[in-house]
DNA sequence: CCAAAACCCATGTAATCCCATATAGGCCCA
DNA sequence: TGGGCCTATATGGGATTACATGGGTTTTGG
């Protein structure tokens, strides 16, 4: 297993712990924290969209090799450090395989109450599960449209409902 | 823990002293500024901003080869000396991992009750909470214009499988 | 001798650990 | 093939620890 896929929607609890899904920790954990702590999660406020973006050491790289690339104290570099780097949390992952969101990182994404985990391969997103299912609603309904542009070839003959949802509740 | 990520506000008490946080600490731990004082921070005041410039011996010798590249007795180079180095302070951390910030350098970020320190990887910087605020929204802003060319630069690296690109956010 | 800095200890809050439990899904065996 | 067992997973809650912060005390330096 070494990408996140499919959706699952899990409870925050007293505490605001939220477990991850496990087969999301099972690709965390070969492309989690580097040395020492094993489970950390890199995680910032999606740019455009009410949720969180999230993964392992692979989306930290990405991040750093945008950096690298600009020069040294150049004003451009600073800024663009502070919205990328000053946003991101690291949250680590206790032995239950659960997270603490962060009140910023909470309220960016509107979660109160429950998470919804949607894989997407190399990363995945939090969402608040009403929102999300509202924006997979427009999508379906954009690829739609644009289907045949795709071309019969890769429409994989399987319905809408990717049988997931109701992970619980 | 290697880089200092993530963002934390702290408060600057009545003798002076602000907590470093603690995730802040564990880099400094191993790249600390070793000069008598370990765990000591290489400090200055930011050059294009109220905010001040903190790291370790990263840092220092990051600056050491900025100021290396240019040429022996230039202007640029003197003036450059004299703005990076003239300003800078080595800041002891107690062993409850606080720091009292020099009045100089208070008054540069314009620091009174309290300290957002900005984790940006190989530094970080201190910034009065509020402009510190209005700072990240207009870098926000920024990249936001900016998103598509670092979507171009950043796609090879998590996409080596290519697909996703349904996977927008 | 005074002021400022460094040191040491106390405390409340928040995060972390650890254990318990339920529910779902898979697996084995009849 | 169906039913029951077994394991993995999500979730709840109590106990423990870490951390930020406040305040008193000692040291240092002018």
């Amino acid at each position: 297993m070494d990408r996140f896929v499919s959706t699952f929607t899990n409870k925050i609890d007293a505490k605001g712990r939220v477990s991850v899904p496990a087969s999301f920790r099972a690709v965390l954990e070969r492309d989690g924290y580097t040395s020492g702590i094993p489970g950390g999660i890199y995680c910032y406020p999606s740019l455009d969209a009410p949720a969180l973006d999230a993964g392992g050491q692979s989306l930290a790289k990405t991040i750093d090799r945008l950096l690298d690339g600009l020069p040294d104290y150049s004003d451009e570099r600073d800024e663009l450090s502070v919205a990328l780097y000053g946003d991101v949390h690291i949250i680590p992952v206790d032995q239950d395989g659960r997270i603490v969101l962060p009140e910023a990182l909470r309220a960016h994404a509107g979660l109160c109450t429950h998470v919804a985990f949607v894989g997407l391969g190399t990363k995945f997103q939090m969402w608040e599960p009403a929102r999300f299912e509202e924006r997979r609603g427009r999508a379906r309904e954009k690829v739609h449209r644009h289907r045949q542009l795709f071309g019969a070839g890769s429409r994989p003959a399987q319905g809408d409902r990717g049988g997931e949802g109701g992970a619980r509740e």
